[in-house]
DNA sequence: CCCACACTTAACGCAAGGGCTAAGTATTTG
DNA sequence: CAAATACTTAGCCCTTGCGTTAAGTGTGGG
């Protein structure tokens, strides 16, 4: 049970911050630059750099330099952890409403 | 854009801790008590008690005392919001995909 | 060669997260 | 009614998160 625990942890601190959404957002529709990023956000570089390192170290976006230009990009494949995890929880759900169904029709029949 | 984001920020910190997640995927099979599930997690009570009110804050369980006993219960419906946000972000990258299709037929023509 | 540009590093402040112990409250239960 | 049960509250500690300013590095353009 709750195998790729370590990996989900990241990813989900890394989406609870809205200025991160909004990065994946962004990047959804195509690469960009950290500085065409920061642009949107209201904070300093500094401070948004941090949340681009976050969201590398997640894993949900990679990162690469070109000359003075860092430029990123969405890692899509990431968010499958989110769905095979939400698909988990699913299941659960779906195997207890099946004993449920299970319990109610011997109930019927005693 | 970014419709729901403070309650997103909740329900993405709630489930960014091993111990919320264990819980949240305990109850999937039904309610437990604060006792009980407290019983398998490695920490005190009190800790314990911070991640059950935590979960409730973020919406995705609900409680609710009776006696002495303090009885704890999935919100299923709040999981939309992931589910919603999972599916705005893949269409935007169908749109991003059908837009470079496009492209690429628009070059095939010249 | 010098300066502007695009980050990057360092150092700090404050709030929140995650854990603990100790003590308190409210229900049973014997 | 006393004691056990099931939380609850309060207070403390340490780490991490999110923001800041100030100064530094490396490229590219004039």
């Amino acid at each position: 049970m709750e195998k790729y625990s370590s990996a989900l942890d990241g990813v989900f601190v890394a989406l609870a911050d809205p200025t991160r959404r909004a990065v994946i957002r962004r990047l959804g529709q195509g690469p960009a630059s950290v500085g065409d990023l920061a642009g949107e956000a209201p904070m300093t570089l500094p401070s948004f750099m941090k949340h681009v390192r976050m969201l590398e170290s997640s894993g949900l976006i990679s990162t690469s330099k070109a000359g003075r230009v860092r430029t990123c990009e969405l890692n899509r494949n990431r968010f499958g952890l989110i769905n095979d995890w939400l698909g988990d929880q699913k299941a659960i759900w779906r195997e207890r409403t099946d004993r449920l169904e299970q319990f109610v029709t011997k109930e019927d029949k005693s």
